[in-house]
DNA sequence: GTTGAGCGTT
């Protein structure tokens, strides 16, 4: 669950107990006991939610057009940080996440990491920045193994 | 403070 996602549910949890107030106060006079009472505005407050969702759509939130790549990083210099390959990488195409793996008991680094890009401008990263000189260190740039999704990519030979 | 082939964390 990523953080829009997180925002997403909060909104819908507020306006449902919203909404139980305000059906609360509109059924005052009524007959229905305390658990029909928070029933009814639990199922106002989420019709609320959903059609406000639906009509608020940020255009930042919907990335699943684009394919993403999970690429591996090798031989990096030790001195390199995140910024250095996010920034080299993003030469090529846009980056969506760059993870450099650090020793979890000393921090210190390890040397490689991953970067996460789109399909298309992965395997331009991989030809532009694969055997490529990177702070007297020759790179070594290729498709992550560990597979994020198992698709149609049959071996063709 | 060190090292140098490799595929992993929220």
């Amino acid at each position: 669950m990523n953080p829009t996602q997180q925002k997403s549910l909060f909104i819908v949890l507020a306006i449902a107990i919203i909404g139980y107030f305000a059906a609360n106060a509109l059924l005052a006079d009524s007959s229905l006991n305390l658990g029909a009472t928070f029933s009814i505005g639990t199922l106002i407050g989420g019709f609320i939610a959903t059609v406000m969702s639906a009509s608020n759509v940020p255009p930042q939130s919907d990335n699943a057009e684009v394919k993403t790549k999970t690429l591996y990083v090798g031989n990096l210099p030790y001195k390199a940080n995140e910024s250095v390959v996010r920034e080299l990488f993003s030469e090529q195409g846009r980056v969506f996440n760059v993870r450099l793996l650090k020793d979890k008991n000393t921090g210190k680094r390890r040397g490689f990491g991953f970067v996460e890009m789109a399909e298309a401008d992965a395997d331009k990263a991989i030809a532009a920045l694969n055997e490529k000189e990177f702070q007297q260190r020759t790179l070594k740039v290729r498709a992550a193994k560990q597979k994020p999704e198992a698709s149609e990519e049959a071996v063709a030979s």
